[in-house]
DNA sequence: ATCGTAACTGATCGTTTGATCAGTTATGCC
DNA sequence: GGCATAACTGATCAAACGATCAGTTACGAT
């Protein structure tokens, strides 16, 4: 019984989110996510052709997302760059503490230099590192945020911003008397790191 | 030509290291594992039985070189708890930048509650979390270090160590300027983050 | 020297993987 | 109402997986 077309490829890239940021690339098996979105394996690589691609759409949708939780707080204010900067962290913890998958994806990909990872820095990172790390060097200039390579910052702020909500099976495991509002308290972290 | 059982033993250990930080657990297979140690496949399962166990082999050592980098600088010092701190941060840090295949591993395993995520933070995790977080604790009591849970702050040390050094294919890739010197920046960053 | 045992290999088992394809069902258009 | 087409399924492929096992090699103790 055929639905529409894009509620079940909806499905299956949400099946297939989860699936991969648990289970890594190999892990994850296309006839498991289809599965779990309810349908045949041959239906997901009719609607994705491929395993790669089907990988490729998920991290589209994932990356579209997180741009949109992020990119309003930066375009075109006449804000000082060091407050847009905390407006755009304030946004980006919002979203994973939301969502961890994203970066529990990217740490998986970020650390052997497949083809895949060169796919997504193209795509994706570039982009979003350049305007981020200019936005970091103009906080530096003007005084406010403290001094060392832009990238390094950028990197901190994302491991900082990220690592507890990905991890938060390990954590939960060994500190479960910690609360579950830890969103305010990291940005305040990366705020204090942040300063000069 | 039989060798030293110890020789083939830590030549598979140091191939099934490379292939398991950067595959994961599902994406390394047994016989490439193997054949990069230079031995065959069923060698490989006669020394350890099984790949699960081969991989709680490979942690086993791994943790062991870790503990050895970092414990020196805590056990039985009459220093304040924040100096002992900051020595235990410079020696997990060297251990980082000398081998990023820990944070690697942990991620990977630290985000799906497996049995494999239990066996680690029963068999490894635990008892250095309880130290440091104790220690943390301690330093917060004397003044010195900056306030919020405790665990919060000892993910927050791990995350800021050992991102930079577990994603350099990615950080190379999008800012190849970067010097390789990145330890004692690293370094720096983490004190300022504790300072009260 | 020889004998027992640890180290090691090659062949093979049953499963699971990504992928292909012929065939079936339902929807939207004229 | 028929009809082209998109949506979808089940069967099946070759390849790779973890694991088992019978058989071979070489070292070390007696």
């Amino acid at each position: 019984m055929p639905r529409s077309s894009q509620t079940t490829k909806a499905q299956i890239l949400a099946a297939a989110k989860e699936r991969f940021s648990t289970l890594g690339y190999d892990g994850a098996s296309t006839r498991d996510i289809a599965e779990a979105s309810g349908c045949a394996q041959s239906l997901l690589l009719y609607h994705f052709s491929s395993k790669e691609l089907l990988w490729q759409a998920m991290m589209d949708d994932l990356f579209s997302k997180a741009r949109s939780a992020v990119a309003p707080h930066l375009v075109a204010s006449t804000e000082p760059a060091m407050a847009q900067l905390m407006a755009g962290v304030r946004g980006f913890v919002a979203f994973c503490a939301a969502d961890a998958d994203l970066h529990r994806l990217m740490v998986q990909e970020g650390r052997a230099d497949t083809g895949r990872l060169k796919w997504l820095v193209e795509t994706h990172l570039r982009a979003t590192h350049d305007q981020i790390t200019a936005l970091i060097a103009q906080a530096q200039a003007d005084g406010a945020a403290r001094p060392g390579h832009p990238t390094l910052i950028y990197y901190a702020i994302i491991s900082l911003a990220a690592t507890i909500f990905s991890l938060s099976p390990e954590i939960d495991r060994l500190a479960p008397d910690m609360g579950l509002d830890r969103a305010a308290e990291v940005v305040a972290i990366i705020e204090n790191f942040l300063a000069d």
